[in-house]
DNA sequence: CGGGTTCTGTTCGACACCGCACAGATCTTC
DNA sequence: GAAGATCTGTGCGGTGTCGAACAGAACCCG
C-alpha cells in the first residue's frame, strides 16, 4: 500500500509530458471519494473535472419513476466530466462513486483553459471520450441482447479492471441499481457464477477467483470495450 | 421542393459563420446516399466525414452471431464519423444509410485540419458529439427498461425529426434490425400503434398521422434526447 | 394478367426477467 | 452476547420477448 498518493496513478495524467505535468499538477486538488458520493447531479452545472486514481465512478441515468441504469463506469483510466470540455457543461446523467477511493480534481475553468491549448491534454481527453462512447454504445447493445449472467460478468470485469485488488465492496442491491435489474436477479446471477467457482461472495464483498473464467462466461461486449480502450489509450505501468 | 441542393440543409454547416463557409463549402463533395449503403464498416479506416442533408444514417453494432442493434441515428442535424476528429480514426460500429437521400462529405484530412483551427467548426463538432453521447446513453437506458411499443415510437420520432416529410420508407424487417428485436415484434408494435390511429402502415411505408400521440405513447427517452439536442445545437430555419 | 417474390400477420410453446412476499443469514452495536 | 439492522436466498404467478412455422396480402415483372 503506497503511503503517498500520486496523480500519476491516473493514466491520463500519467501520459502527459513532463512539461505539461509541471504546469498542471500543482493545480490539482486531492479529493477523497466516499462510497455513494454524488459528483454531479443530472443537469447540474459541473464545477470540477475529476481524475480518479483509486476510486471508481458510475455514470447513471435515473428515470422519472426512480429506476436507474448505468451508462458507463470510470476509473483511473479516465476522467469524469467530459461535458465540460465538450462544451455542454451539463449532462442528463448522474455521476456517483461506486467504489470508494481518491481522485484529483481540477476546477472547470482551468480544465477548459488547458483544453484550449490544443496540446497533449486535449488529445488525451478526446481519445478518452471516444473510448467512453464505445463503452456506452456497447452497454446499449448488451442491454438489448445479452443475459443477466453475461452482463453481470461484464460489469464485474469492467470494475475489476479499474481496481488494484481482486475484491470489490458492493451489495447486490447496488449492483442491481447499476445494471438496472431486480436485486433478486443479481442474487441468482451471482449464485450461478459462484457455483461455477469464478467468484467468492460474502455479504457485500466479491472476490474474483478466476478471471479467465469470467471472461469466458461474459459476452463479446467486454472484449470490444477493453480492446478499444487499449487501442485508444495505450498505457504501460 | 428545392431543385438545388445546398449544404446549409445540414444544420452544422448552416451554423458556420460566412467566413468559414466560404473556406469549407468549395471542398465539400455532394454525395448520393442510397438505402442500405454502408459508409463505414466496423473497425475500418474512415476516409471521409459525412454531413447528411436529406439522408438518414444509422450507427449499428453488429454482433458476432449476426444480430444487430442501433446505437444512434444521424440526420441533417449532425455528422457521421466523429472518430475522425476524436482521434480514434475507427469505431467498432457500422454506419448504414437508413433512409436514402443526400450528404456532403469532406475528406478526413481536410476535416482534421479544420478541427485543428479551433474555430466555430470545432466547437460545433464537439457539441454535436456530446449530443450524440446523450443519444447513445439514452438508447442504453431505453433498451433496458422500456417496452417494444415505446421503443418503436421513440425510433419513429427520432427518424421523423430528421426527415422533411411525415412518411418513411422502411420495412418491418429493417426496423427490427435497428431495434435489435424480431420482425414479428415490430409487426405487433406497429399494429398496436396503427390501431391507436397514430400511424398508417402499408408495406414498407409508414405515414405518421398523429405526432403528439406518438410522443405521448413513447417513453421519456425521446424527450431527453430531443431536449439535449436543442440545448446543445440551437437551430432556426 | 399471372407467377413469383417480398413483406406482413398470426399462432404456439419456451424462457428470462419482473414484482412481491417472506425466511434465513450475516454483520453491527451496545 | 443479545437485539437490531442489513443483506441474501427462495418461491410464486405474471408478462413480454423469443424462436419457429406458416398463411395471407401486396407488390413487381414478364
Amino acid at each position: 500500500m503506497p503511503e503517498t498518493q500520486d496523480p500519476r496513478q491516473n493514466h491520463l495524467l500519467a501520459a502527459l509530458p513532463v512539461e505539461d505535468r509541471e504546469r498542471l499538477f500543482p493545480k490539482l486538488e486531492e479529493t477523497p471519494m466516499p462510497l455513494g458520493h454524488v459528483l454531479y447531479e443530472s443537469g447540474a452545472q459541473m464545477r470540477h473535472i475529476y481524475f480518479p486514481t483509486t476510486a471508481i465512478v458510475s455514470l447513471l441515468y435515473v428515470m422519472e419513476d426512480g429506476a436507474s441504469a448505468e451508462i458507463a463506469v470510470v476509473g483511473n483510466e479516465g476522467v469524469v466530466g467530459v461535458s465540460l470540455f465538450m462544451g455542454g457543461e451539463t449532462t442528463p446523467s448522474r455521476a456517483v462513486v461506486q467504489s470508494a477511493g481518491l481522485a484529483y480534481r481540477l476546477p472547470g475553468q482551468l480544465l477548459k483553459d488547458e483544453f484550449l491549448r490544443a496540446g497533449p491534454m486535449q488529445r488525451l481527453l478526446l481519445r478518452y471520450t471516444q473510448a467512453l462512447i464505445t463503452q456506452m454504445a456497447q452497454t446499449a447493445v448488451c442491454n438489448r441482447h445479452h443475459s443477466l449472467d453475461q452482463q453481470f460478468c461484464r460489469w464485474l470485469l469492467l470494475s475489476l479492471d479499474r481496481l488494484p485488488t481482486n475484491e470489490l465492496v458492493m451489495t447486490q442491491e447496488l449492483i442491481a441499481n447499476m445494471l438496472g435489474v431486480r436485486r433478486e436477479g443479481v442474487t441468482e446471477a451471482a449464485g450461478n457464477v459462484q457455483r461455477a467457482g469464478l467468484i467468492e461472495y460474502r455479504r457485500g464483498h466479491i472476490a474474483v477467483l478466476d478471471r479467465a473464467g469470467l471472461e469466458a462466461r461474459t459476452c463479446e461486449c467486454y472484449a470490444v470495450v477493453k480492446k478499444e480502450f487499449d487501442r485508444l489509450l495505450p498505457y504501460t505501468d
